[in-house]
RNA sequence: GGGAGCAUAGCUCAGUUGGUUUAGAGCACCUGCCUUACAAGCAGGGGGUCAUAGGUUCGACUCCUAUUGUUCCCACCA
């Protein structure tokens, strides 16, 4: 039986082999059946990205809840996909062709996506074979990708739906736009950023003052500014000089006192020469700047309201790029940044600056370009109206028919649901689902007009059933260019995966919906969490899961964001290579509790290596053993197989409790500690045989047998956070047959177990711990034999593992101690004594009793203030009473026994 | 400007409806050990007036109020 395990685990040898079989066996491959089905849809990443920490944490969090329902016995199922992310992937397309001397608008459409497409297939997917070294157990033959047939297909038949039910419009609105990426986004893709920037004072003249003098009111706080001339000019504070190109109007209010004497003049924007009228408007805030307002609306979203209340004309002077347009009339062509810089010099020389302040102010920037600030600009777009999405939305996360862990995100949620806007969810980009609308040729200056449908040949039905259009071509029909947000289509991900949309009622989407867990960050609560969830309701009448566990950012060490810039982003894969991926798995989950960011460092990871380091050391024990038949079980071996599987009961209670709660980090360090604590270093001790004779003892059946039945519990419970390692061991922990696996034997269930039986056991663990305490303090050898004297109620199972574990010859249950010198301790209430001939420092072990005395009376001092309160006596429920009755007792039968002691030595 | 969360050992966090021997864990730290499973290990140990100030209560880490610090979300102050 004696095994030639190396004294070190390897990771390498076992994963590639055990993933290999798991995939062969097609373990992982779920159909619907009379199971109670599981189900988790993978948030899809970036058909182009790669793995890092935060992939890590949460793949291995969903990897952990589905390995553990499937060995409940459910029919689990987790599924694998990846998302189009148009915008980014559009980008990096765009950025790749660049290089290569080409630019977008040189292609035609299809030739565009062509490269798109060339380029999915030369990266999609890295990550999706990155997430297989990590052990992840999708059903890959369920692969999706948001653009594949069915979800393209389910995209526009939503779209189509939504349109005929009118809640999808085409609307002229002050939109957030990208110059770099030149597309619209939806408000929850601006991101804004405190900036330290300029408040620049610029002067507009007065225009009329010929035709309408200026007059002073003489209101008190009034503030008129006259230059060297005497000409008088109105100061206006704006961040973005490079606008007033734009300008049509000046704001003021109307009970501003400092600026009541610029009421209904002209005034003229400087550098630019325009005349604009001054206006009033109550929206303006006097305090801020000098209570004027340029008015620029076609280019902020305050300012475009107003132009709309005052019937102001709105000049566009940006093109679609961010440079200025003809429009402008200046610095044609350049761009609005470069724009911003230059201006403020011409001014400057134009003598038309009064001054330049700091200023720090909130820029909206692209989530997607971070360096790219939005431009509010107006344009037609395509809007999904939200008033109902919301409606429909927000009951099941308030009643609790989905749970948010940690919950606090409901009041996250329900606030946006609340105060929600319509959804921009047209994109000028090519690389998405093609929005599925045809414009019809219309007479200029008429509204336009267009049809939705599925194909080209039902659009040309719809148009021509249409006043006027009876005979209208097919070549006549122009498809609107623009895509769907990428969220359009990822928000359909949980029914559109089972093609609930194409096939509604179809077996899988009656057997897998709604999922049950969904595992992602709290920054997509908007963009996808919400969004799936209206989705759901809208189209299958129910959630789209149970419970949402939002997981934190994973940041460095000193709490930083991980990024590339920073190089504090370590390679996943590289980790996994150092240190298994069974270790990376436990480091991180170690860290991770529900909602918190975590702060991540690699001996985290070292942690998790070192524990599969343990188990692999802990099984070589075990199968080192010979096994005899005639051997009687030993007594100490009978009482720690007892305690073990006691104390087994009690963790997989604990465990399944935290598992419930979604507690996975209390979940694993349960585990851990039952492994490492209570298996390795108590259990195994006490049943590990000695050394007689030069050989090592043979193990008794019985508790051979029971120690291979526990290191089957406790693999079974390890596998979900630590799949390779487990089933490398489990499957040489007995005979297997081929195709036999852990990962689909049945998790251990809690069952009843006798409390005292553990409480026993921590009685000789206690006194255990002491008496090795005492050996060290007296640099006694470890091994020399000790006797040991027991004053008290002692239960007779501790005597065995005290005499194994602590090395104690004889254990003597005394009235009263001797006066042979010795070491004492408690436990409990009970005494214990180490005779010690010769040994004992009585100086040191006077100054030792004092202070415990001296402990232990100040708190009793506690208790019996407690106690002489007629308050609290009164009051407080009987069995507090009791306890603090008991508590008193137990102090004073202590300090009696250390002040006999005390004598005694004395 | 509005809202939410957090503040407990050097670090990261538990502390489950206020009462379990005057607060627990993991890591880190200190001391002693290469003891035939494991030095990626073993044994032992130190360390916190639970952010501050009030209040409720017989009793507060736990509930309430205020303050300070901190994080996040939302919002059109140029």
């Amino acid at each position: 039986m004696q095994q030639e395990l190396p004294n070190k685990y390897d990771p390498s040898q076992a994963e590639g082999k055990w993933y290999e079989y798991w995939l062969k066996n097609k373990y992982f491959h779920s159909e619907p059946d009379g199971r109670e089905p599981y189900v988790v849809v993978i948030p899809p990443p970036n058909v182009t990205g790669v793995l890092h920490m935060g992939h890590i944490m949460n793949n291995t969090l969903q990897d952990v809840l589905v390995r553990r329902a499937r060995m409940q016995g459910k029919n689990a199922l987790w599924v694998p996909g990846t998302d189009h992310a148009s915008i980014a992937t559009e980008a990096k397309v765009v950025g790749r062709l660049a290089e290569q001397g080409i630019k977008k608008r040189d292609l035609t459409r299809e030739q565009f996506l062509e490269h798109a497409w060339a380029w999915t297939e030369e990266h999609g997917g890295i990550i999706l074979k990155q997430l297989r070294r990590l052990g992840a157990s999708c059903d890959w033959d369920r692969t999706a990708f948001t653009m594949d047939e069915k979800r393209s297909a389910s995209v526009a038949k939503v779209f189509v739906d939504l349109y005929e039910k009118g809640l999808i419009y085409r609307g002229l609105r002050m939109v957030n736009w990208d110059p770099k990426a030149q597309t619209v986004l939806s408000t929850e893709e601006v991101v804004y950023r405190d900036e330290k920037s300029k408040l620049y004072y610029l002067r507009y003249y007065i225009a009329d003052a010929d035709t309408n003098p200026v007059r002073p009111t003489g209101e008190e706080g009034e503030v008129v500014h006259r230059d060297e001339n005497g000409r008088y000019y109105a100061v206006v504070a704006t961040t973005r000089p490079e606008t007033i190109m734009g300008d049509t109007a000046m704001c003021i209010n109307p009970k501003d006192p400092k600026n009541g004497w610029l009421r209904g003049h002209k005034v003229t924007v400087p550098l630019v020469g325009r005349v604009v009228p001054v206006i009033e408007d109550r929206y303006v805030d006097i305090e801020f700047g000098t209570g004027c307002l340029k008015v620029t609306p076609a280019h902020d979203v305050n300012d475009y309201a107003l132009g709309k209340a005052h019937n102001l004309e709105s000049i566009d002077i940006f093109n679609p790029d961010g440079t200025l347009s003809e429009a402008a009339g200046l610095y044609v062509g350049l761009d609005r940044m470069v724009v911003r810089k230059q201006i403020a010099k011409d001014l400057e020389a134009a003598a038309l600056l009064e001054k330049v302040e700091d200023y720090d102010n909130k820029v909206g920037y692209s989530e997607r370009n971070p360096d790219t600030a939005v431009e509010p600009r107006l344009c037609k777009q395509w809007f999904l109206s939200m008033k109902h999405f919301a409606e429909i939305a927000l009951p099941p996360v308030l009643e609790g028919k989905i749970q948010f862990h940690p919950s606090k995100y409901v009041t996250t949620y329900r606030n946006w649901l609340e105060n929600i806007q319509d959804w921009c969810i047209s994109r000028q980009l090519w690389w998405g689902h093609r929005i599925p609308a045809w414009f019809l040729p219309t007479p200029e200056g008429e509204e336009e007009r267009f049809v939705v449908a599925l194909t080209e040949e039902e659009a040309l039905a719809k148009a021509r059933k249409m006043p006027g259009y009876a005979n209208i071509k097919p070549e006549e029909l122009v498809r609107e260019e623009d895509a769907l947000d990428t969220w359009f289509s990822s928000w359909l991900w949980p029914i559109s995966l089972f093609d609930g949309i194409n096939s509604p009622g179809n077996e899988e989407i009656r057997y897998y919906y709604p999922t049950n867990d969904l595992v992602t960050g709290p920054d997509i609560i908007f963009f996808w969490v919400a969004r799936m969830i209206m989705a759901g309701e809208e189209y299958l009448k129910d959630v789209p899961f149970r419970n949402v566990y939002f997981t934190g950012i994973v940041r460095d060490k000193l709490g930083r964001k991980m990024s590339k810039q920073l190089g504090n982003s370590p390679d996943p894969i590289g980790l996994i290579d150092k240190y298994g991926a069974d270790g990376v798995r436990l480091g991180i989950l170690l860290c991770t509790s529900a909602g918190n960011d975590i702060l991540f460092d690699e001996s985290q990871v070292e942690q998790g290596r070192n524990f599969s380091n343990k188990i692999w050391n802990a099984f070589r024990l075990v199968k080192g053993w010979n096994v005899s038949d005639e051997a009687p079980q030993s007594e100490v071996c009978r009482v720690a197989v007892e305690w073990f599987r006691a104390k087994l009961n009690r963790t997989l209670a604990a465990v399944d409790r935290d598992y419930s709660h979604f507690r996975i980090n209390d979940a694993v360090m349960g585990v851990y500690k039952l492994f490492w604590d209570d298996f390795c270093s108590w259990y195994l001790e006490c049943i590990k045989p000695a050394y007689a004779d030069g050989g090592q003892m043979p193990i008794d059946r019985t508790t051979y047998e029971a120690t291979l039945g526990f290191f089957d519990a406790l693999l079974k419970m390890l596998h979900p956070v630590m799949p390779f390692i487990t089933e490398e061991l489990w499957q040489n922990l007995g005979e297997r047959a081929e195709g036999e696996t852990l990962m689909l034997q049945r998790m251990p269930e809690a069952q009843p177990f006798d409390e005292q039986v553990i409480t026993d056991f921590e009685t000789a663990v206690s006194a255990v711990t002491a008496i090795r305490a005492v050996r060290q303090g007296k640099n006694l050898s470890p091994k020399e034999p000790l006797s040991l004297q027991v004053k008290g109620a002692y239960p007779a199972s501790a005597t065995p593992v005290i005499c194994k574990l602590a090395v104690i010859s004889e254990v003597a249950v005394v009235k009263a101690f001797d006066d042979l010198p010795g070491d004492a301790f408690m436990v409990g209430t009970t005494e214990f004594r180490v005779p010690l001939s010769g040994k004992v420092d009585t100086a040191a072990e006077i100054a030792k009793i004092e202070e415990e005395i001296q402990r232990y009376e100040g708190f009793l001092r506690g208790v019996n203030a407690k106690l002489s309160n007629e308050k609290f006596v009164a009051n407080a429920p009987e069995a507090v009473v009791a306890l603090e009755r008991k508590k008193q007792a137990d102090a004073t039968t202590k300090i009696e026994n250390l002040k006999l002691r005390l004598n005694s030595l004395k």
